[in-house]
RNA sequence: GCGCCCGUAGCUCAGUUGGAUAGAGCAUCAGCUUGCGGAGCUGAGGGUCGUGCGUUCAAGUCGCGCCGGGCGCACCA
């Protein structure tokens, strides 16, 4: 249990004495005031004084008459209709500093998903199609949530699942026949180059109606694995697929397992056919239909006329799929928000079928551009290459600026670091419904609410360290000044923000406590001298708040997906 | 047409599930370094929370209408 919700306990049951049997005080109902100088811990009393018919402040200041001092808890004020409680801050220092210390990269952790387990989808890219910011957004909010979970201690899968099949696949296949025949492709402008292909049969198509028949064909082919397309097929599957692989280990994502849509379509075709056969599909226009008008979802397309897969084919084998090999009790799939009525299409269609596991979408909202929405039809995306090594190269620059002496190889290993942690940084401080409109300027910047400012926190606690001899161990409570319980404070809230992180899966929240947290190091690093040869014990304790600060912030980074540096 | 989402400072966004004086970052202006990292700190200006009703002790938050924007609704994924 967290030093906070020691505290809290203890204002419980001093709640329970003062009020008596009447209402039940749960843990829940107790807010953070608006401003530290009311105190720690608010409790609301509109509730209680509504069952009793009274004046909500009258009985704040009853209440705040009755209740007593504890170990936790110093003072209690009525305001208003609040019951205040502040935190005995020697009390709270000692124990959250230990807590920290002793707890490491385990602070913040917690057991409420304990004995529980989760299956997570997300990181889908399509091959053949260019990797963009979108993708990241989706990548690090997947593997975000995946680590939130895992820190509450659930057991959690994470499962990628690539788009390698379907009809945008065999229009590259095509096109890569009809105007690049025989072509050398350099190996490091592989990807690139199947986007443009992509993009240029789309136009090829747009004008061209014949153009349709002959893609698919090259898909039916594809499916009755024909050469040369086959072949063809695999080589440049693997070329997104190394790039995929690159680009999410450069983002610190890391499924546990990896499904294809060209592993569960046929599975996906036989379920379909057998639901045709149970009555429980039917066919409409030729093609394979459910009519989910009972659930008020309209009719979903399960098979086209032609007898080619849909997306909603594969997704029914893949659900099944994975929760065979897994077992989850319940899953988790993390795509993006125009997916809504599809998936409440795919989870009924499911339930028909007497699938009980509990279903979700995660839904996220998009990455657009300033003109609009991106699109890889038209070409118009910014890849994540290309904002990626527009960040190095800025950074790159910067760091040399400030660190002349640094050899290239250093510059080089920290700009990326830096380009990387703003790249994901941007992505994770938005709530994750919202709308990102990606903006160049802003996205190179960084100063403020970024993620080199994070990084520059940690850098500078890791400086602090290397220029005392002075060890982090001694009394914690040698810390009185204003702006360390301001971040003793801070840090104590921790472990409740991972709580509701995973529950409602806000991981912006984490992103907004990391840089509160970081505000109030820079204004106490700015207002205090942390190191003081002549005052050891005081140094000491200094430091390991700093410590404390650093081991946070570096537990709040690592669930965003952003690995902390020492030196920037 | 039906459905979902959004509208808060010049810009980009928070706002603890209906609570205390609506907050940050950027930008603008004025300051701070013979102090452990200035990618920093301090201060100032900037708001009829799109709009009109309503619900109640209390509304940026809930409901209804309107205005403005985005997205989705049968063979794409």
């Amino acid at each position: 249990m967290s030093t906070r919700d020691k505290a809290i306990l203890d204002i419980v049951k001093a709640l329970k004495k003062a009020i008596g049997k009447g209402y039940t005080v749960h843990p829940d109902i107790f807010e953070v005031p608006p401003n530290s100088k009311y105190g720690d811990i608010a409790f609301p009393c509109f509730d209680y004084a509504k069952g009793l018919g009274r004046n909500p402040a009258e009985i704040a200041s009853e209440l705040a008459a009755h209740i007593g001092p504890t170990d936790y808890i110093e003072t209690i004020t009525a305001a208003g209709p609040y019951v205040n409680f502040t935190f005995s801050l020697p009390t709270l220092t000692e124990q959250v500093i230990k807590e920290i210390l002793k707890l490491g990269v385990t602070y913040g952790c917690g057991t409420s998903g304990e004995g529980k387990s989760i299956l997570v989808d997300y990181a889908q890219p399509n091959t053949h199609k260019e990797f963009h910011i979108g993708h990241v957004r989706n990548a690090v909010l997947g593997q975000s949530i995946i680590n939130i979970l895992r820190a509450n201690g659930f057991h959690v899968v994470g499962a990628s699942y690539i788009g390698d099949i379907g009809a945008h696949v065999a229009k590259v296949i095509w096109a890569m026949e009809k105007f690049h025949h025989g072509e050398s492709v350099p190996k490091d402008q592989r990807t690139k180059w199947l986007g443009e292909v992509y993009t240029q049969a789309t136009a090829y198509v747009d004008a061209h109606e014949e153009a349709k028949e002959e893609i698919a064909l090259i898909q039916r082919k594809l499916e009755g694995k024909e050469e040369p397309y086959y072949s063809q097929w695999k080589e440049t599957r693997e070329w997104s697929l190394t790039a995929f692989r690159e680009a999410f280990k450069e983002l610190h994502v890391h499924p546990d397992v990896w499904y294809f849509e060209s592993d569960v379509e046929g599975e996906g075709k036989e379920i379909v056919k057998k639901m045709l056969i149970d009555g429980l599909a039917k066919k409409s226009q030729g093609a394979v239909v459910m009519d989910l008008a009972e659930e008020n979802l309209g009719i979903f397309l399960l098979l086209k006329s032609d007898g080619g897969a849909l997306y909603s084919t594969k997704e029914i084998a893949l659900i099944l799929r994975k929760q065979k090999d897994h077992h989850p009790d319940r899953q988790l799939m993390v795509v993006d928000v125009r997916q809504s009525l599809y998936f409440q299409q795919v989870f009924a269609t499911l339930h028909r079928m007497g699938f009980t596991q509990p279903l979700t979408h995660i839904a996220y909202d998009m990455v657009t551009l300033p003109e609009g929405a991106m699109s890889s039809r038209s070409g118009n995306v910014v890849t994540f290459e290309a904002l990626r090594d527009d960040l190095v190269n800025s950074f790159q620059e910067e760091t040399k600026k400030r660190h002349p002496e640094w050899t290239e190889k250093k510059v080089e290993e920290t700009a990326r670091a830096l380009a990387i942690a703003s790249m994901i940084f941007m992505m994770q401080r938005q709530d994750s419904q919202t709308i990102i409109t990606f903006d160049r300027e802003e996205a190179l910047s960084f100063d403020g609410f970024t993620g080199p400012y994070l990084l520059y926190t940690v850098a500078r606690i890791a400086s602090l360290r290397k220029n005392t001899k002075i060890k982090p161990k001694g009394k914690a409570g040698l810390l009185t000044h204003e702006k360390e319980y301001a971040l003793i404070r801070h840090l104590a809230r921790f472990p409740d923000e991972v709580q509701k992180a995973g529950i409602t899966f806000q991981i912006s929240t984490i992103a907004l406590w990391a840089f509160e947290l970081a505000k109030l190091f820079a204004e106490y690093y700015h207002e205090v001298h942390v190191i003081d040869e002549e005052q050891k014990e005081r140094t000491a304790a200094r430091l390991m708040l700093c410590d404390a600060v650093r081991i946070a912030l570096e537990n709040a980074l690592r669930l965003l997906c952003i690995e902390p540096i020492e030196e920037m």
